[in-house]
DNA sequence: CAATAGGCTAAACAAGTGTTCAACGGGTGT
DNA sequence: ACACCCGTTGAACACTTGTTTAGCCTATTG
């Protein structure tokens, strides 16, 4: 039995857009999770087809329905993801904190797929865009505690509630970014990483080490207000 | 004549929900901009039109297409923000940053509507998202700029890079929060703003007065980078 | 070699979409 | 009073969507 009908257990090596010696369902999918990246995820089945050379028939043959198609899409993606990051963990990158995980993912040139996929999936909403903001921000605050028992980077009062703010800064402004982007002319990930990163670096790496306000006034005067609030309930 | 096509200059008051005295084609482009914000662009005309109380005929008749219902929504909102941006700005409340006006136009009961519109038009992407965006920017220029002259803002070595950076972190950090937000549930937008801003103000206030890095050393290094490469070009 | 199973396609289907069209009705103006 | 405009409706149209079904064609299997 040849594995026509693999879909608990994908191949290992994700995504290859050029190689076209793959199963015909895995060639489905690819070219599914590309056409849901550049056009989001109300792209026809039909669209999505004619990309795989395949007829829309064979589609829900091979996945039962488009949701199924995109059940499928998430769960490949989310692997590729988290089977990405492990060997991608490098701390000793200048980058501005919690999204050197995605930039590192998109300069790989197998991976762009994946990535455009993920932001249009943070982009759409849903359950894959839930447990990946939920998991990278798990994998950022063991970043950042491991920076602070360095002394590299400054505690926090909430150490979760950082973590958890700071990748949705990184994710939004890179999200916002993309979006706002004009998507008549062809578009190439990773030159607009690259643009993204060369235009931002400056002001985070301002932000992130400076900070914005000289006097810690209003800070101040929140911690106070809120630990007074705490102690008259 | 009564002003029954009035699109170039609409009423002053924006969008009360409430009122039912309004010209159809009023009550048409408010129940779109209700519509469009809680269930996205791609809601139906029948919808829509149902949502007004009329048939979907009428609303085609009235703005000529769908696009055209979309764009008067857009002007509209667009407007909208605008009228309200000049009475809104007050630089005495402790927030974050550029996002006052946003926070501010949330808790006006009336202006919640557009609020969500220009959110989900934010997650759309289109003209009026970038529009939005180049004048938001320009306004937390101008609020940044205040406070350097001030001295409560540290400069910076690219205001205008600063001041777009800090609004795609502000405005992607408040879409990724309600892009990840249970759609199933019934929502109620202050409340949920409400309880985003408790959420995030302490890491927020954190991060923009002490920073993140403990040392300069990246933003050192960086910055001796660039200049070197101006250098020698 | 024959049979059977399954990848695969083309056509058809039902539902939903935006849009058009003919008609109606109640005001307004002459 | 009559005509006329204009807001308004309901049905119809053309089209796309996801999905189903009947059948073909290849290849593995007995």
């Amino acid at each position: 039995m040849r594995s026509t009908t693999s879909s608990s257990s994908g191949p290992r090596r994700p995504a290859a857009t050029g190689a076209d010696d793959l199963t015909t369902r895995a060639r489905i999918r690819d070219a599914a999770i590309a056409r849901f990246a550049r056009d989001g995820f109300g792209a026809s089945l039909r669209t999505i087809a004619a990309d795989a050379g395949v007829s829309a028939g064979l589609v829900v043959h091979h996945f039962g329905s488009k949701d199924g198609l995109r059940a499928a899409c998430d769960t490949y993606v989310f692997e590729a993801v988290r089977d990405a990051k492990t060997e991608a963990v490098s701390p000793e990158n200048p980058d501005a904190g919690p999204m050197s995980l995605l930039a590192q993912l998109a300069t790989i040139e197998d991976y762009a797929p994946v990535f455009e996929y993920t932001l249009r999936s943070l982009q759409a909403g849903g359950d894959l865009a839930r447990s990946f903001v939920a998991h990278l921000t798990e994998v950022t605050q063991e970043y950042l505690a491991a920076g602070v028992a360095a002394g590299t980077i400054r505690p926090s009062r909430d150490e979760a509630a950082r973590a958890s703010y700071l990748v949705s800064l990184s994710l939004g402004s890179l999200l916002v970014d993309g979006v706002l982007r004009d998507r008549t002319e062809p578009r190439d990930p990773g030159a607009d990483l690259r643009e993204y990163v060369g235009r931002v670096m400056l002001p985070a790496l301002e932000v992130f080490t400076e900070g914005l306000f000289v006097e810690p006034t209003l800070l101040d005067a929140y911690v106070q207000h809120t630990t007074h609030q705490e102690e008259t309930p």
